[in-house]
RNA sequence: GGACAGGUGGCUGAGCGGUCAAAAGCAACGGGCUGUAAACCCGUCGAUCUUUGGGUCUACGGAGGUUCGAAUCCUCCCCUGUCCA
């Protein structure tokens, strides 16, 4: 039955692969269809960039043959995974857990194909977890756990040698629940590998352990390494914070701006990761960085494919064309898409389209969309040059706005500088 | 409550009768450079009108006053800092 691809070959030269439980995963994973999981945490409504190493990781898995299935935790969600966090967190309300474990689902579905339960499943373990008996699982489960060993955990360990950041019994609990979670999946799902963040390590162990105690059977963990980049900052993170997928709360535009502005030195390694393109594709791109790094074809090509598997191809054409404008250039005419992503980008106002009609001053129009603080600021602008109107520079103060300046249909662009744009809808 | 010191443009901080819309620095903004825009360099930086020369108005804690003329001198008030009770 193979026509399996060899997925830990796929991990590993794409930059994947972190630690695993054995050296043959890759066997244990060309022998014979497999089931995987990765827990995500619902704790915001979206996924955000961050996670996109385990979705892609998800996504790989399924095109080698294997079945993905992606976690919810939305009961341990509840809970909290104190693994790299110093203070105890605020619980989740069970109903906001579930909202946002809805959502995640659909974005989920931009990455996997989940049309059969066959191909990959998506699950909640709040549909075990909430219904678990709690003597039952201190007996049959909570008894394979040494609590000897559960405190060396760094993960625990940190929190109990810092006593602002105590740990509670809560929290404390949080590795056997994910644990379950792999027996669980194991027993009824046939899931025999975990995978992961770095940090998620000993908790992936635990369940392979609980695994091994009670069914006896084998199973693998993977992780993935801690994503840096070659600042040495977060990845995914701006200075507004989380990039997320989901569009109201990180729009395309800003997405496709994160990506384009990867640094030279990160932008191969982000290929591999976060796209589907084959070894030769890349190869070709890093070629081109290096011959050619102004031309950022490796970041066009990132931010495009990125963008486009959670937005969609028509966003990123929109996209492309904001983008082109935003940075300058004149000339492109945006089509209804793009004008609608630049009107989220930009400050906007409208005007009454009988002020079109009669002309109205440059500087006046400066000051109405506060561009410039004050008439005499305006046209101080304009004569030093830093007016624009759809990008070209306007150095006449005395221009007059008239229907016939209008390029794009009832919108107008300005900008002051570089990068202060607006947009004036007449209506 | 008392004694000093001080309150100046977004901030710091000069000025101490006219040449002050107020030095200097920072910030901000514009231009140049540039790979999505760092650093650097240049310029602007109260408002308004303008035939681009300049004109007008509003500003140096508040209110009065002295003077042809006040950010600058006087009076009162308000506020801040330091010290003493």
């Amino acid at each position: 039955m193979s026509g399996l691809k060899d997925l830990v070959a796929e991990f590993r030269w794409r930059g994947f692969l972190a630690q695993t439980t054995s050296d043959d995963v890759d066997a244990y994973l060309l022998s014979e269809r497999r089931t995987l999981y990765i827990g995500f945490d619902p704790t915001a409504a979206s996924l955000h960039l961050g996670s996109l190493i385990p979705v892609m990781a998800l996504a790989h898995a399924q095109r080698c043959g294997h079945r993905p299935i992606m976690l919810v935790g939305g009961g341990t969600g509840l809970i909290g995974d104190p693994s790299g966090k110093t203070a105890e967190r605020n619980l989740l309300t069970r109903e906001h857990v579930e909202a946002n474990a809805e959502a995640m689902r659909a974005q989920m579905s931009r990455f996997l194909d989940l049309s059969s339960p066959d191909l990959a499943l998506m699950l909640n373990n709040a549909d075990w977890l909430c219904s678990l008996n709690l003597l039952e699982f201190l007996r049959d489960t909570g008894k394979h756990f040494s609590v000897n060993e559960m405190v060396k955990r760094d993960s625990v360990r940190m929190r109990l040698e810092e006593r602002d950041h105590g740990i509670s019994y809560t929290e404390f609990s949080y590795m056997l629940l994910q644990a379950y979670d792999f027996l669980y999946l194991a027993q009824h799902h046939g899931c025999t590998i975990q995978m992961g963040g770095s940090d998620q390590w000993g908790n992936i162990v635990s369940g392979k352990d609980l695994i091994r105690r009670v069914l006896n059977t084998r199973s693998e963990g993977i992780t993935f390494p801690l994503l840096t980049t070659a600042t040495g900052k977060k990845f995914g993170k701006t200075e507004e914070g989380a990039v997320w997928l989901d569009a109201a709360m990180t729009s395309p535009y800003q997405m496709y701006q994160y990506w384009i502005q990867t640094a030279d030195a990160d932008v191969v390694r982000y290929l591999k990761l976060f796209t589907f393109l084959g070894r030769t594709e890349i190869e070709a791109l890093a070629a081109e960085v290096a011959a050619h790094p102004e031309g950022r074809a490796a970041q066009r090509k990132l931010a495009a494919e990125c963008t486009a598997v959670v937005h969609g191809g028509d966003t990123v054409r929109a996209v492309e064309q904001a983008s082109g404008i935003l940075f300058g250039s004149a000339g492109i005419v945006p089509d209804a898409a793009a004008i609608d992503l630049l009107a989220r980008e930009v400050p906007c106002s409208e005007e009454p389209r009988s002020a079109l009609e009669a002309g109205i001053a440059l500087p006046d129009l400066l000051v109405r969309s506060t561009l410039a603080g004050s008439k005499s600021a305006a046209r101080k602008l304009i004569e030093s040059g830093g007016a624009y109107v759809y990008n070209h520079r306007v150095t006449d103060p005395k221009v007059a706005i008239t229907p016939s300046a209008l390029e794009w249909p009832g919108v107008l662009l300005l900008r002051a500088g570089k990068k202060q744009y607006h947009l004036v809808a007449f209506k």
